[in-house]
DNA sequence: TCTGGGGTCCTAGGACCC
DNA sequence: TCTGGGGTCCTAGGACCC
């Protein structure tokens, strides 16, 4: 057997644990630079704010209502979710942390505990040293846990939080009550294909014939179909090294000058080469992009990225800054206004392997610098020292109006129990 | 005015090898 | 008329996830 756990509403919980007087009340959090709606509460969905809904459209049904706005505090949620996978470790030896709120737990040679009661346990301890709130589904498959889990989720009075899929008949009501759009891993191009066919349920999907599938859906597709017939397919993934890092950001406003991106872009890479050393790889290719806004009609649009291998794989800030700004000029062209750049770091190699060529210009002094700047930057805060090219000139700001303080990972921002 | 960020996997087609 | 067979590697693009 498989569990999923997922937490409810993950984000909008994180900001209600310290915030105990929100509950019952409708919650949203915003993305990056306030734009739009990430995480809801139930309230919020109720009052029919959709995921992803830009926050400008939505500003008079948050006042009207008395929503609360929250603006994206990565470092409270991550921290949270650290503690919530470090309780849900406790009930399986195997677990696969699959995204900031979600965890699969291999339930191996626990076919004779009583798993409805296992699940009851493990909401309750997580919502007791955690505050959040979570949802349990148990099925033979990954896939069919998936659904198991909605089911949970969706009946949340009924169930208690935990469902479980444990005979041939309710594998087949779960199936024809869940809609082939919602399952796991089939998203929207793929349901308007089948919606032509007449599919209509997960059911209705896993009658298809293998053949069609394995044609229109490939391998992936075809895998999944088995996975929900309840026939073990997909296994728990193991922790495997990352192939890409990137750091990728929309701008506050529109940039029309190279060098306004030019600062952009270097302190991309730097973030980058930041991220690369702390897991201790380095990258042997760079990609940087830059684009307009594409939801504005009213002006011209463009849009490049350009991959540049590297003559020797690096995690230095100052190198991968170089190339980066290097490859930006190849790109960038007067004349637009330019909305969102990013720099995507691939061809990860372990910092310790690294291949020399044969006339390496990397500059070996970079590795004792950037150990002195990291440590400075970890002690002091983010940026205390930077890069030239990073001009304090062009200061940029994300939007972050509705922050919430970092309670759990701030000392100044813990908060404060008056008895 | 305003619309997120960071990942993964698969396939088809081209280039190349013997 | 008639032009092999079997591979690998790489890349771009498309799909998916949270």
């Amino acid at each position: 057997m498989f569990a999923l756990i997922d937490c409810n509403n993950f984000y909008a919980s994180c900001e209600r644990v310290f915030r105990p007087d929100l509950i019952g009340k409708p919650v949203v959090v915003l993305s990056n630079n306030d734009g739009c709606v990430i995480a809801r509460s139930n309230e919020a969905k109720d009052l029919g704010i959709p995921m992803g809904a830009p926050a400008f459209e939505f500003e008079k049904i948050f006042e009207k209502h008395q929503v609360h706005v929250f603006s994206s505090n990565f470092a409270l949620y991550g921290d949270m979710s650290a503690r919530v996978m470090d309780v849900l470790s406790n009930y399986s030896p195997e677990m696969e942390i699959y995204s900031i709120d979600e965890a699969f737990l291999k339930l191996k040679g626990m076919e004779h505990f009583h798993l409805q009661e296992y699940g009851r346990q493990m909401r309750a301890k997580v919502t007791r040293w955690t505050g959040i709130p979570i949802s349990v589904g148990m099925a033979k498959t990954k896939s069919l846990a998936k659904v198991a889990n909605k089911i949970a989720k969706k009946y949340a009075e009924k169930t208690g939080g935990v469902y479980i899929i444990d005979s041939e008949e309710k594998r087949i009501k779960a199936l024809k009550w869940l809609k082939v759009g919602d399952v796991w891993g089939i998203g929207r191009q793929h349901t308007k294909k089948l919606i032509a066919r007449n599919v209509f349920t997960a059911h209705d999907f896993t009658m298809l014939d293998d053949m069609w599938i394995k044609k229109h859906l490939s391998i992936v597709g075809l895998r999944l179909k088995h996975d929900l017939q309840g026939i073990p397919t997909l296994d728990l993934e193991t922790v495997q090294p990352k192939q890409s890092i990137a750091t990728t950001r929309s701008f506050d406003k529109n940039y029309t000058e190279f060098e306004q991106l030019k600062e952009r872009i270097s302190t991309f890479a730097v973030s980058c080469a930041e991220k690369l050393r702390s897991q201790n790889s380095s990258c042997k290719s760079i990609m940087v992009f830059i684009h307009t806004n594409g939801h504005r009609n009213d002006l011209p649009q463009y849009a490049r990225n350009i991959v540049v291998k590297l003559p020797f794989a690096t995690n230095s800030s100052i190198e991968l800054s170089t190339f980066a700004t290097q490859a930006l000029q190849k790109i960038f062209k007067e004349g637009y206004a330019y909305k969102k750049a990013g720099v995507v770091v691939t061809d990860l190699t372990d910092e310790k392997n690294r291949q020399l060529t044969m006339f390496e210009t990397s500059d070996a002094r970079h590795i004792p610098l950037m150990q002195v700047m990291d440590k400075v930057n970890t002690l002091y805060g983010q940026q205390k020292i930077r890069l030239g090219s990073q001009s304090p000139k062009f200061v940029w700001k994300m939007k972050q109006d509705r922050l919430s303080p970092r309670y759990s990972t701030n000392l100044a921002d813990i908060i404060t129990v008056n008895v």
